[in-house]
RNA sequence: GGGUCUGUAGCUCAGGUGGUUAGAGCGCACGCCUGAUAAGCGUGAGGUCAGUAGUUCAAGUCUACUCAGACCCA
């Protein structure tokens, strides 16, 4: 060997990091790719296969409205469920996830209405029910495709071909066999209930389908003569003549008066003031004593005199006459009554009213409503009769003014609701409506028993749905619309008494499962008749069917029954061990499905039940188009990728409302970059790595290395937990400080020197490789539920393809063993890190040095942490500082001083640390001894 | 108006049963490195704990009220 230099290359004896997995995600681009993968392996029929005979775990869907793309909300929300059918099955369970999709309902059926109305108007054809449901089937099944699309786009794992329909026949079916059940148990019953009503389009309207407009109405101010004793309500009112005054600009709604009510804890007073019919006479009228002033200045009760004062709850129980009927008007109170207008004293009609109706209800009072469906008196109304309500409203208040019961009178100008088809005003008017009741067969107590069993999480929500169950009031399943399960009952043709029998329901059911509820409205009402039907009362053999559909809920709250039918759950047991919805579902979803459950099988249909917030803008204000504050998904996907979306998601406390904006996509894009940099470092280094014949043992390792297994097992242990507890947010911010600090910043740094300057099989980097490849197994695992796609593709990297979708491996156990001491032994060494580094940052500022390697540190300390140092070594701390040199001096006080000064030596061409060996190999005179020796051992020949 | 909930640094979040100078990660500023490079490392500056009043020796933590926001109901 010739004593001169060689000609090496030193550049390509550095063992840089392949570039396998790119730094750069690309995710709009690659994430479609991998789906495509997912969905030809058939990753969720892989997954439960795989589980086959382990532990169940179910999470049954609440079915999302099938009427348009996927919002930011409905993203958040499956992306939730995704995670936790991810985490579950990467427990071990054996997790089914099946999606599913509410149909029926008003918002299709309005969409198609509106499109259907001109074509057919022009062609001069008829909406029918039937041509209704056609479209919106259609309507639905398009939008179905587009939503399964739109959800498996997030990565969201699930048995999609299977995903199930409240409109398929069989669904339907069930639906009404659902309603039959409650019949057989005696729950649904027949009553008068006011709605929205169009006397335009002569129909029941939802909500959603008033249009409120400004106009000016008749506002009135009534005397109701009390009926009984004012003494009884306050001594000083003996012997007078007392009334009470209440405000409508409903006059209309006058006839309908069966009481008033007044608030129990406001206070009221009686005052004298002359009597509306003039003539001199003296009166007291009771209103409420904070709206006394601003009435009385109304009125020009110049000289009111107030006469007794006392509280709403002294009222409760007696009555006033009608104004101008021999009827009684009952004197109730309630918490609704408000004094933001008015007198304090609410004119009560529970025909014509929701609050009146409730109120009413409590005091036993009909929902008396003498208005038919033209709007118009019925003969019941005493010289009104056949008069339409809005005109007869001046004839109303002329009879107040001769009856001396009219305290004022003026035009008001208000909002009030209108018919959206027929722009006409609307009224509320009492119609037959279907009920399932909460108490004739127990269902409101069950359900107090059961919300106790059920795991609530947050568990707030066990308090708020408690308080909604004690105060719900019956529930009213029938809607007047065309796209819906109908009610299948049949009513007689002459005496009009309807036939509705469980028995009954579940034959109309059989015709359904085979051709769907369209059935009720293609065949005649003969068609469902047994033979030998006639009439109870009246004998008839004629009859005709009930066109009511079911309330959409009663839809949806029957859903966990495909659990059973799927063969997922059984009858005996909670068909879902968890829900997982909005916050709104208290009273939607979460509401019916316990009532369908109880009513069909005497228990609740979920184990636990998780609510989220709402997506919210920057400033945690609700998205609205009309703010402009409006993020879609599909743009973020664009942007960055489904995983952006999953990491966003995990990032924030669910439970509460989740804020999403420009900002904190930015930091969420950082937190991606950070964990992909992180999985890049591991696998790019792992590149020439195999585990099965590389791996080094235990024994061989660097203590570092050891202690960075160490932490990666307490990572999996936290982050496992977080998964069980269903703390997304912990899992992320474990995750997140795990990559930027105990790797990123500290164990990746430390080891570069010996991952890149070492010869490549070397026993000191198989030592490092080998705790990075278990460091990397279990970190991806780890993320795996929520980065569903970028762990997807690392592992695939890692293990080279031959492990299959890191969704079918489980979480790493977290269980790992270690030494005693070594925890708190490295918490010693990192913080005198922290204090070299902190020195260094000093010469670095004063220009003493660049990199830390220009720089030998000179460390003092005393007592058991001179004894770790020293332990440690002062070689392995100059590794560990990323300095040149490190000098230990044992201190007598217990302060720990670091003192830098330039490093020794010369600058080693090849691992650029400062060594006064560089040279001493004659044939390799740039670098120092380590590199020498690892040169030769991997680059020259022996 | 009622039920339920939320409000801690620019952002997302930690802060059992009230107790020393309120923490983390990111961002930001400044600097280093240029062999993780549309990367990496270091140091540092950021908080009247929404506000007011109270209880207490002591309150981000308890009470009341106010303000702002969310869901449901009216």
């Amino acid at each position: 060997m010739l004593d001169r230099p060689m000609t090496v290359d030193l550049k390509k004896t550095v063992n840089l990091p392949s570039k396998d997995l790119p730094m750069k995600g690309n995710l709009a681009q690659t994430e479609p790719q991998r789906l495509k993968r997912w969905l030809e392996a058939d990753v969720y029929g892989a997954l439960r296969a795989a589980r086959a005979g382990r532990p169940k775990f179910r999470l049954h869907d609440g079915p999302p409205y099938a009427n348009g793309r996927i919002h930011l909300g409905t993203a958040f929300n499956k992306i939730l469920k995704d995670f936790i059918v991810k985490s579950r099955s990467m427990m071990g369970f054996d997790t089914a996830y099946l999606p599913g999709y509410d149909c029926h309902g008003l918002p299709i059926e309005t969409k198609v209405v509106k499109e259907l109305e001109g074509k057919l108007a022009a062609k001069g054809v008829a909406l029918t029910p039937t041509i209704i449901r056609r479209e919106a089937r259609a309507f639905a099944e398009r939008h179905i495709e587009q939503m399964n699309r739109d959800f498996q786009r997030l990565g969201i794992l699930g048995d999609w071909a299977n995903a199930y329909r409240t409109m398929s026949y069989d669904y339907e079916a069930d639906i009404l066999r659902t309603l039959a059940a409650f019949v057989r148990q005696g729950s649904v019953y027949r009553g008068l209930r006011p709605v929205h009503w169009s006397i335009g389009a002569q129909s029941a309207l939802a909500e959603a389908e008033l249009e409120y407009k400004e106009v000016v109405d008749p506002s009135v101010y009534v005397a109701f003569p009390l009926a009984t004793d004012p003494a009884a309500i306050a001594p000083e009112l003996g012997g007078r003549e007392v009334a009470v005054v209440i405000w409508t600009t409903t006059p209309w709604t006058l006839p309908a008066n069966l009481g008033i009510s007044f608030g129990p804890d406001f206070d009221y007073v009686a005052v004298e003031a002359p009597a509306a019919n003039g003539q001199g006479k003296k009166r007291a009228y009771i209103v409420a004593a904070k709206l006394l002033p601003a009435l009385a200045q109304k009125f020009g009760w110049t000289d009111a005199r107030p006469l007794a004062t006392f509280k709403g709850a002294a009222l409760d129980g007696k009555a006033a006459r009608h104004p101008w009927l021999d009827r009684k008007s009952q004197l109730m109170v309630g918490d609704h009554v408000t004094l933001d207008a008015g007198t304090g004293a609410v004119h009560t009609a529970p025909g014509h009213g929701m609050e009146d109706f409730l109120i009413g209800k409590r005091y036993g009072l009909e929902p008396y409503c003498p208005v038919d469906q033209r709007g118009v008196y019925t003969d019941e109304v005493a010289s009104f009769a056949g008069r339409q309500v809005f005109d007869a409203n001046p004839d109303i208040i002329q009879l107040l003014r001769e009856r001396g019961e009219l305290v004022f009178a003026e035009d008001y100008p208000h909002s009030y609701p209108h018919c959206w088809r027929t722009k006409t005003p609307t009224i509320f008017r009492a119609t037959p409506q279907w009920f399932i009741s909460m108490d004739a067969a127990g269902l409101r107590q069950r359900a107090l028993d059961e919300i106790g069993k059920v795991q609530w999480l947050p568990a707030w929500g066990e308090e708020r749905m408690r308080n909604m169950f004690l105060n719900r009031g019956d529930w009213c399943i029938s809607r007047q619309r065309a796209w819906g399960v109908p009610i299948a009952a049949l009513r007689c043709a002459v005496c009009g008494t309807v036939h509705a029998t469980a028995d009954f329901m579940e034959r109309v059911a059989e015709v359904f499962a085979t051709e769907g509820a369209d059935a009720w409205y293609a065949r005649p009402a003969a068609d469902f008749l047994p033979p030998d039907f006639a009439c109870g009362s009246c004998g008839a053999k004629e009859v005709e069917k009930e066109m009511d559909i079911l309330d959409v809920w009663l839809d949806s709250g029957v859903s966990w029954q495909v659990m059973e039918r799927a063969g997922l759950a059984t009858a005996d047991e909670p068909a879902s061990d968890v829900y997982i919805e909005g916050s709104d579902q208290y009273r939607g979803w979460f509401n019916s499905s316990l009532i369908v459950s109880l009513g069909l099988r005497g228990h609740a249909p979920y184990r636990a039940v998780i609510t989220h917030g709402y997506v919210l803008d920057k400033d945690r204000e609700k998205m609205s188009k009309s703010v402009g504050n409006v993020i879609e998904p599909q743009a973020l996907i664009e942007a960055g990728g489904a995983d952006l979306l999953r990491l966003w998601t995990a990032s924030v406390d669910y439970t509460d409302d989740a804020p999403i904006s420009e900002e904190i996509l930015a930091r969420i894009g950082d937190a991606y970059r950070k964990i992909r940099n992180t999985l890049c470092y591991l696998v790019n280094n792992l590149s020439d790595f195999d585990r099965a014949a590389d791996a080094v043992p235990d024994a061989e390792l660097f203590e570092i290395d050891r202690w960075a297994l160490a932490e990666t097992s307490e990572l999996a242990r936290r982050v496992r937990a977080a998964y069980e507890q269903y703390a997304f947010q912990a899992a992320y911010t474990a995750l997140l400080n795990f990559c930027s600090t105990q790797l990123s910043s500290i164990y990746f740094d430390v080891l570069k020197d010996r991952l890149y300057t070492s010869a490549p099989k070397s026993p000191e980097r198989r030592a490092a490789q080998t705790a990075l490849y278990e460091i990397a197994s279990s970190l991806i695992r780890l993320l795996a539920p929520i980065l569903a796609f970028t762990a997807d593709e690392a592992w695939e990297k890692l293990t080279r393809g031959q492990a299959g979708s890191v969704h079918l491996a489980e979480f790493p156990p977290g269980d790992a063993r270690v030494a005693p001491g070594l925890r708190e032994r490295w918490e010693a060494l990192l913080s005198t890190r922290s204090t070299a580094l902190k020195e260094l940052e000093q010469a670095r500022a004063a220009g003493r040095i660049g990199s830390s390697l220009e720089a030998q540190v000179t460390l003092r300390a005393g007592g058991s942490l001179y004894a770790t140092l020293a332990d440690y070594g002062a070689e392995a701390l100059s590794f560990l500082f990323i300095v040149s040199q490190v000098t230990l001096e044992r201190a007598e006080g217990e302060e720990l001083t670091a003192q830098v000064k330039p490093a020794a030596g010369v600058k080693c061409e090849r691992c650029w640390r400062y060594e006064t060996t560089v040279g001493a190999d004659p044939e390799l005179p740039t670098i120092c001894h380590r590199c020498a020796r690892s040169v030769r051992a991997g680059w020259l020949p022996a």
